[in-house]
RNA sequence: CGGGACGUAGCUCAGUUGGCUAGAGCGCACGGUUCGGGACCGUGAGGCCGGAGGUUCAAGUCCUCUCGUCCCGACCA
């Protein structure tokens, strides 16, 4: 292709709302173009790289379910089967103009955030017989979320690439085989192959509410990636920040002595920074106490001043199918008090105590004192308050922090998720009724998993991870083209131009492809700087010098290597690496 | 959704306490000189100062609202 065809131009200086590496690279060097927030639109050379991702992505999953295309538009009855038209709080609700006798705002269509909703029923409406399982289908789409904050150019969209794929099984031991045994090592082969395997690891995450273990995340380390993973330090195991169990570095003396506990008047302050600040206190000696409302009653769930809770193992721990932060109403019926001043003592029977172990050891620690503007300095455990009968891990795991198991404290690291796979169980099955008739005869439920890429992500994590100061280093498995030939002659009758254009045919012919650069009215340092910013991985540079000095002059973008090769040799030279 | 910052030429920005006939660099067009690391000289085109109200003799500049964009946090199959 000659790159006077490519509308698409680099740009020296940076946007001024670029936001990340990765959006400043892939728009400066003219392969992305912001639309608007989180919605991007992919020019020449950054569709040939999103291209490339995928089509290597369907030639690891083609062996393990068949692709299909489905809408992006949906009708609201199958997202309301499911009861996620309103839980799922990024969804697009649709209207159309058109829609005579609906009032505008009254959409009735949904653009698919994801799409079970759309997959589920469509294979149901197929199989009816133990002997149609298993079965897997797999697309890749757009996708939509309106997600509350946009961020980090590629790495977090509102309408982004996604590959889904799902799967469809008689039984849990059929569905965990895949899941194991079929997705993760499609997905691990995927990552390597497209240059990221040496920075990705598969992560412990939250399977959801209906999953009975952790889902996996494929995630890149990478310092621009919004996880937080917590690694056991010298194993394999990586946990996604949101389900890190934890344990506090032990703070207090058993020997303290005990002091009188006081309440003490302070206005206005809620927050634990603000208020060991005031009280002259260590952060560590307050206590944070959070009410939540559950199918189970009512908890006060206390941590050290510092952490926060973690809904989800406070949920376990109660061991409730719903629970949420008490109202400000129901706070002050309980503690007597506004928002902000909760603590333990004193609180009515009927609600639970809960106690982070980060709260244990300690002597003469602050606590709400259930009262607006007061707080109880130098309470304790026995006097003022019950001994809990257990401590348990209910907070969100903080960078220096401990896994209880091995008390190894965690290596921290920031990472992008470039892939996530979840046992579905039935949950979508059994809101759609989706049953088979098995052997003996009897109906059963189908039991699903669904697995997820995000490709135009990936593209944004490999230009956050393979770059330098002068532009992008695209893995030759991706990149737009395989090599870019810079012909410097002052116009197109000159030698050099002519044997450029017979080798980048020749090297066509090999199987590369190859990007000419034909813009002979720009001066050769431009040219040279735009192929170092798109990062083509092979330059090959034909002037009358190099002709002079044997042929063409080969550089490695990656490792700047520079050698002239005789034009013969070239084609011969890429094809062995 | 909370907190913060910013909207002036295609891009990056300057524009003092209100005085503007709105500037610079890059890019673009034309002419000339250059021709292997973002060349040089000259000429030129290009603006509803995000939008709507207001204050004022006078608003890019001050006030209110609004829209947009980014950052931090919350959220996140």
């Amino acid at each position: 292709m000659l790159q006077s065809q490519i509308f698409a131009k680099t740009s020296k200086s940076s946007r001024a709302d670029a936001e990340s590496v990765n959006a400043d690279l892939l728009t400066r060097a003219g392969f992305i173009s912001k639309t608007m927030a989180g919605v991007y639109s992919f020019l020449p050379l950054g569709w040939r790289v999103l291209r490339n991702i995928e089509n290597l992505l369907r030639e690891e999953m083609d062996p393990i379910g068949a692709e299909v295309f489905l809408p992006s538009l949906t009708p609201f009855e199958q997202w309301e089967k499911t009861g996620r038209l309103n839980s799922v709080g990024i969804l697009f609700q649709a209207c159309a103009a058109n829609d005579l006798g609906r009032k505008v705002h009254d959409a009735h269509y949904v653009l698919n955030s994801t799409h079970e909703e759309v997959i589920t029923p469509l294979v149901q409406s197929y199989t009816v017989s133990h002997k149609d399982f298993p079965c897997a289908a797999y697309q890749i789409q757009t996708k939509f979320r309106n997600e509350a904050r946009v961020k980090s150019g590629l790495l977090r969209c509102r309408e982004f690439r996604m590959k889904d794929l799902y799967s469809f099984h008689t039984s849990e031991e059929d569905m965990l085989d895949y899941f194991f045994h079929k997705a993760i090592p499609a997905y691990t082969r995927f990552f390597d192959r497209v240059g990221l395997g040496d920075r990705t690891v598969i992560a412990l995450a939250s399977g959801g509410d209906f999953s009975k273990e952790y889902s996996r995340e494929f995630q890149t380390l990478c310092p621009a990636g919004e996880d937080q993973l917590f690694q056991i330090p010298g194993t394999d195991t990586y946990y996604n920040r949101e389900v890190a169990p934890s344990k506090a570095p032990p703070w207090g003396d058993p020997k303290e002595k005990e002091l009188p506990r006081k309440d003490v008047e302070g206005k206005g302050i809620i927050g634990v920074t603000e208020l060991a600040a005031f009280l002259k206190i260590e952060v560590e000696r307050t206590t944070k106490t959070l009410i939540f409302s559950s199918d189970k009653g009512f908890i006060a769930a206390m941590v050290r001043g510092g952490y926060d809770i973690n809904e989800e193992k406070l949920r376990k721990v109660v061991g409730c199918m719903r629970m949420q932060l008490a109202s400000a109403e129901e706070v002050t019926t309980l503690t007597g008090a506004k928002v902000g001043y909760a603590g333990p003592i004193g609180l009515p029977a009927t609600v639970r105590l809960v106690w982070d172990e980060s709260t244990a050891h300690r002597k003469n620690f602050e606590c709400g004192a259930n009262e607006t503007d007061k707080h109880t300095t130098n309470a304790n455990f026995g006097r003022d308050v019950a001994v809990p009968e257990k401590f348990y891990d209910i907070k969100v795991a903080r960078e220096g922090d401990m896994d209880p198991e091995t008390g190894k404290r965690y290596d921290v690291h920031r990472a992008a998720e470039v892939g996530n796979v979840f046992t579905l169980y039935t949950k979508f099955s059994d809101a759609f009724g989706f049953h088979f008739t098995d052997k003996d005869g009897k109906e059963k439920p189908v039991y699903m998993g669904c697995y997820g890429i995000g490709t135009s992500r990936i593209m944004g994590t490999l230009a956050e991870i393979l770059h330098d100061d002068a532009g992008l280093q695209w893995p030759t498995a991706v990149a737009p083209f395989h090599v870019h030939v810079l012909p410097f002659a002052k116009t197109k009758e000159e030698e050099s131009f002519n044997v450029a254009l017979d080798l980048a045919a020749s090297l066509e012919k090999a199987g590369f492809t190859v990007l000419v650069d034909d813009r002979l009215d720009t001066s050769a340092g431009s040219r040279m700087a735009d192929s170092d910013l798109i990062g083509i991985p092979k330059r090959i540079v034909i002037s009358q010098r190099s002709l002079t000095a044997g042929g063409g002059e080969v550089k490695d973008r990656k490792t700047g290597a520079v050698a002239v090769h005789p034009l013969k040799e070239v084609v011969g030279m890429l094809l062995n690496g």
